[in-house]
DNA sequence: CCTAATGATTAGGTGTGCTAACTATTTACA
DNA sequence: TGTAAATAGTTAGCACACCTAATCATTAGG
């Protein structure tokens, strides 16, 4: 129906930012702060290395900006940048071991205070969650973005 | 069981964060570019009057970053700030004509966006849907909380 | 009364996000 | 081959969301 999808869409709307702040304002807390998309970078770049245009496209955000941030995490020391042998134009990004230190007890320590916000829900919302973050996965994060022409 | 949670958790924190920049993206390319929290406190404004404390405890932000956004709200005309009458120090805020036209213009195109985003879902997954961002506002937002109009 | 506490603003700093302009490298094609 | 175009990143400059610390009014309490 349509009403529900509208419904539904308000309702994202409403909740998605609030749960956002919530999870920066807990990463802010942490003993070695960090804003989300400089996690976000970090963790893809543990599961293996991007270049930089690959990083910005994953983001959703333009290269000057990924390039800025991850200026950062080098200048921290969790990131290498180093340029590619085969293309020199391209910059390839692979995590430091100490940048790997890092995500695993950060990351380790958000999941578990998520995962501790969830621990209240019975099994059956578990999985009705579950469920709902595949969807919510295959319809906001596509690579290719679909953006309509003449919206908004 | 403790790995679905886990598993969850490690979802959310993928999945939220790329939510948000869609949403900003589209927020971003409105003829009137609203960055997120504009939009959320417009949004509750537009629902009833609010002092600045409870405007930023509803979203989670300092008493001074509220203020903040506050003040382009206002300098845009958007937005009405009056001292109360009652307690001088308290400063209430109401939306202005002019923001209530703004609201019902963004907030249906962005709500008409995001729900074309879900149209090739089939029904369940909308009832899936549907069911889990209940489940996230219980979790994440516990601080919901009606309140009746005060006088100015 | 005069000092706390409270509500809001100002000041100062970091970081994300953008566009525009620039450098360096590679590809294309005439 | 040699120049123009495309591609990958960086730099510069701007707006704004965050924060903490300090400050100003106003109200409440001993």
């Amino acid at each position: 129906m349509n009403a529900d999808r509208h419904g539904i869409a308000l309702s994202i709307l409403q909740i998605i930012p609030s749960i956002m702040r919530l999870l920066a304002a807990e990463l802010r807390q942490a003993e070695t702060p960090l804003l989300p998309p400089q996690l976000s970078a970090l963790t893809l770049l543990g599961e293996t290395s991007y270049n930089l245009s690959e990083l910005a496209e994953l983001h959703g955000v333009s290269l000057p900006t990924m390039s800025n941030t991850i200026s950062k995490l080098v200048s921290e020391g969790w990131v290498a940048r180093q340029r590619s042998q085969t293309d020199r134009r391209v910059v390839m990004l692979t995590l430091t071991p100490v940048g790997h230190q890092l995500i695993e007890k950060i990351g380790q320590k958000l999941v578990n205070n998520l995962a501790s916000h969830l621990s209240e829900l019975p099994d059956s919302d578990l999985e009705t969650l579950q469920n709902s973050l595949a969807i919510l996965q295959t319809i906001f994060t596509p690579f290719i973005f679909k953006k309509s022409a003449e919206s908004i």
